[in-house]
DNA sequence: GGCATCACG
DNA sequence: ACGTACGTGATGCCG
């Protein structure tokens, strides 16, 4: 039998420092907490669970605080150790909050040491004959060393551990264990502040040791020490004595617990599950051995009751629903599987089996009857999928897990692993345990979204928005594949004119695709030279167009060879039978509370450059008094900036209807008359100040020294100075409590906000500066969805619908002759859609394809 | 699967 | 001494 003897205290250390920096610990949490020494420590428990059966001694000691017997006997002692970082402090009571999540045994006591606890109990489990293994860095426990007791040391990776026994100890030191202490009677310990014997070092104590044998020999025998050597020790007996005695580990201590008491049961996945999600750490559970598990639990856990009539299932409360699509792409596929569960049964049915269960169709039809979710819009859209209809879905782990943090991982998966369930690995099983558990975790996220403040944005926001974006989804946007085929005869022929060009310069064909093999054209056969960029990107071929006439082919290339791969031949798979595109509008997946778009993506079809914009007219309706209906929010970033840092003068500029550019540009350069440079500049300057843009950032941006980038911000923000204090205050926010925040209190957390990476930090105060505008404005537009969405289902007749939206822009299909009724109504909606002081402005446009809505 | 590039707000 | 605008998704290389 083994027993592990853990000196809690000493690997601490040893862990924090292995993984701090000259900044401090490389790990928090997203509060705030450092947890650098508490992983690594976890990392070392379990490496050593991984090597421990079930019956083994598994013991940590610790000491209690730094009043000891050693330090009541000697002032002096340990006086000279550097004070405890100020970030371990803080672990050392997470450190017992790791060991009870793993049930593992620890003890400390006042007015003794680790050592002693460990030591005495190391001695007991030798005399009963098991195998004792004390893990510690600290090399004073060699002295402990028996034929049944090893020390193991941890190397310097931490990964590596070197074992002590007696052998080894002889090899190293040329000492044996008890010579330990008698050694540190004579040369002392500069760490402890032992003193020793005055004049002896580390030769002559081995030595003295090798002659005499021991410490109380050598005093014995002390008048028959010849020379100066035996002078030194008689001067130094004193202080000898007390370094021997304090040295000296104890190892008859009365500990208060029979060893019984401590063989390792196994742990609790729950408990360890609920403390590795405390402390964010994401690989905790699957390095810990499953062999260690705790049985009752894994079967409470792992083991719902299946039931093979839903009929079984309690209806008294909601149930939780889960419906499995294999790749989640819910469009293209059925689900295979759905689950049902009342929290301790659970009703699994495939696809076949649900659409033959009459009973279970009209469950699912009945508004009364409440479903928790995971992930609402797949659920409704896979249903409808089915023709089955679905009412009642009344919470959705998915958004509250989202929400709660939207940089954490979310996929059903991960959260049952989170939660200590086992991988399930058939696609049956996997939708049983999900939905198994849904219910419990959809009450912990709602309990922790109200202590946090995002009751409201979840109840009134993202929740219900979910259902606008199915109803978005299922509605999907027509359009038309010949009109892409003409556009892609035409590209296609731009594109190879270009490329012949290209190859005219080169010595041999080579992939113009290929960044390698362009910037080898460039670099090595043209010889072409810039001063900054080496690439090949954009703004590196810029640097290099009037040195080359090869360079504007190269761009003129890449233009049609993205508008041919991305959105002819990249959109036309993406056409629907019924001759729409329906995209996926994914709303868990941006950390500042955006949307995005995929399969395709819609929000980033042409609209800059005339070319790209053409695939616009490729959407349109067949029946021409259809027309598409686009609504845009004008700057409003910028205005939520000024709303958000109650910027009384920036407000007034758009209270007052002007160009805001302009404004900036009067403001900046200090003059009425501004050129269109100059407004260009100011542009930018605003943009730089929504991102967090450094002066160097700016000044690279607009092309001005540093200098002028420098006296530009200092002159916007004499000009706004509630921007500054708004934009110092955010960081600061970021730095004390680890997040910032929108207007409806959506949390965007900033790990790196301590990272002790220069560059890391920097983007996280940048990303900070922008997240609570970007992201208020996203809260806007999906208040402004919601209350458009009622709006237009409150009218009986009305055929009209919200089909796309683009970050401040909301496109409808609306017929021609409803336009002057709805126009104006969805534009007040918009502008009011959350109470705000700075005035919104929405433009409309309207034209009969998407390329026609705007001017 | 990561990187570079480029489309959008 | 470091390297600089925020947020996305799709495509095509390359190892």
């Amino acid at each position: 039998m083994k027993a592990v003897i853990i000196d809690g205290n000493s690997l601490l250390f040893r862990a924090y420092y292995a993984t701090s920096h000259g900044d401090g610990p490389l790990m928090r949490t997203k509060n705030g907490i450092p947890t650098n020494a508490i992983y690594a420590f976890s990392n070392m428990l379990s490496h050593i669970l991984n090597e421990i059966e079930k019956g083994d001694i598994f013991f940590v000691a610790f000491d209690a605080d730094s009043h000891t017997f050693r330090k009541e006997e000697y002032e002096g002692y340990k006086a000279t150790r550097k004070p405890c970082p100020e970030d371990l402090i803080p672990q050392f009571p997470i450190s017992r909050e790791l060991l009870d999540s793993l049930s593992i045994a620890h003890y400390e006591e006042h007015g003794v040491e680790a050592d002693d606890i460990a030591g005495s109990l190391a001695k007991k489990c030798s005399q009963k004959g098991m195998d004792v293994f004390l893990y510690t860095s600290d090399r004073d426990y060699l002295q402990l060393i028996d034929s049944h007791i090893r020390v193991v040391l941890p190397k310097k990776g931490l990964s590596e551990n070197e074992v002590m026994d007696i052998e080894a100890l002889k090899d190293r030191l040329g000492l044996t264990p008890a010579q330990i202490v008698d050694y540190k009677g004579l040369r002392g310990d500069d760490s402890d502040n032992l003193p020793g014997i005055k004049g002896i070092g580390e030769k002559t104590a081995v030595k003295l040791l090798q002659e005499y044998g021991s410490f109380t020999s050598i005093m014995e025998k002390k008048e028959e020490i010849p020379g100066k050597i035996g002078e030194k020790i008689r001067l130094g007996e004193k202080e000898g004595w007390l370094s021997y005695r304090l040295a000296k580990i104890k190892d008859d201590l009365l500990l208060p617990f029979q060893e019984e008491e401590l063989f390792y049961e196994g742990y609790s996945p729950v408990k360890a599950a609920a403390f590795a999600s405390q402390y964010e750490f994401r690989n905790f559970l699957t390095r810990l051995p499953k062999k260690l598990r705790k049985e009752e639990e894994e079967s409470r856990l792992a083991k719902p009751l299946f039931v093979s009539s839903f009929t079984e299932l309690d209806f008294s409360e909601a149930l939780s629903l889960f419906v499995y699509v294999p790749k989640g792409n819910y469009h293209e596929e059925d689900f295979t599987y759905l689950s049902l569960s009342d929290g301790k049964r659970v009703f699994t049915a495939s696809r076949e089996e649900t659409l033959q269960n009459p009973f279970l169709l009209s469950y699912f039809a009945e508004e009364n009857q409440k479903k928790l979710v995971y992930d609402a819009k797949l659920v409704t859209y896979a249903l409808h999928k089915q023709g089955i209809a679905i009412n009642g879905i009344q919470d959705d782990l998915y958004l509250s897990t989202y929400l709660l943090d939207a940089g954490e991982k979310k996929d059903f998966t991960y959260l049952l692993e989170k939660n200590g369930y086992i991988k399930p690995e058939k696609e049956e099983e996997i939708s049983a345990y999900t939905s198994f558990f849904i219910g419990q975790e959809v009450k912990k996220n709602a309990a922790l979204l109200k202590g946090m403040g995002m009751k409201k944005l979840y109840e009134e926001i993202e929740f219900p928005l979910t259902f606008v974006l199915e109803k978005m989804e299922e509605e999907g946007i027509p359009l038309h594949e010949e009109v892409l085929n003409t556009y892609r005869e035409e590209f296609l022929e731009k594109r190879e004119a270009s490329k012949k060009k290209i190859l005219s310069y080169a010595k041999e064909p080579f992939n113009l695709n290929s960044p390698l093999q362009m910037s080898h054209f460039l670099y090595e056969e043209l010889h072409l030279e810039s001063k900054k960029s080496k690439g090949t990107s954009v703004e590196a071929l810029h640097e290099l167009i009037d040195k080359h006439p090869v360079i504007n082919d190269i761009l003129e290339y890449r233009k049609y060879q993205k508008l041919l791969s991305t959105y002819i031949d990249g959109l036309t798979p993406h056409i629907a039978s019924d001759h729409k595109i329906h995209t996926y509008f994914n709303q868990c997946e941006t950390s500042t509370g955006r949307l995005s778009s995929s399969s395709p993506n819609l929000q980033n079809i042409g609209a800059r450059e005339e070319e790209g914009r053409l695939v616009r007219k490729a959407f349109y309706y067949d029946d021409p008094s259809v027309c598409f209906v686009s609504f845009d929010y004008g700057q409003i970033e910028l205005r939520i900036l000024a709303e958000m840092a109650s910027s009384t003068a920036y407000q007034k500029v758009f209270e007052e209807g002007r160009d805001v550019h302009l404004e900036t540009a009067r403001k900046i350069f200090h003059h009425e008359e501004v050129t269109h440079e100059e407004r260009r500049k100011a542009k930018a300057v605003n943009f730089a100040i929504i991102y967090g843009s450094t002066i160097h950032g700016l000044a690279e941006q607009i092309g001005v020294s540093f200098q002028e980038a420098k006296d530009i911000i200092t002159s916007f923000y004499e000009a706004y100075p509630e921007i500054k204090t708004f934009l110092d205050e955010v960081v600061k926010k970021a730095e004390e409590n680890g997040y910032v925040e929108t207007l409806l209190g959506r949390r965007r957390y900033l790990r790196d906000i301590h990272d002790a990476s220069f560059p890391k930090r920097e983007a996280a105060r940048r990303a900070a500066m922008n997240a609570p505008i970007q992201g208020t404005a996203a809260d806007l537009i999906k208040s402004a969805m919601l209350k458009v969405d009622a709006y237009l289902s409150s009218l009986p007749h009305t055929s009209c619908k919200m089909i796309l939206q683009i970050h401040d822009e909301l496109i409808f299909v609306m017929k021609k002759e409803e336009m002057p009724l709805l126009i104006p109504e969805i534009k007040k909606i918009m502008v009011s859609a959350l109470p705000l002081n700075v005035k919104l402005t929405v433009e409309e446009g309207e034209g009969r394809s998407w390329y026609d809505c705007k001017e």
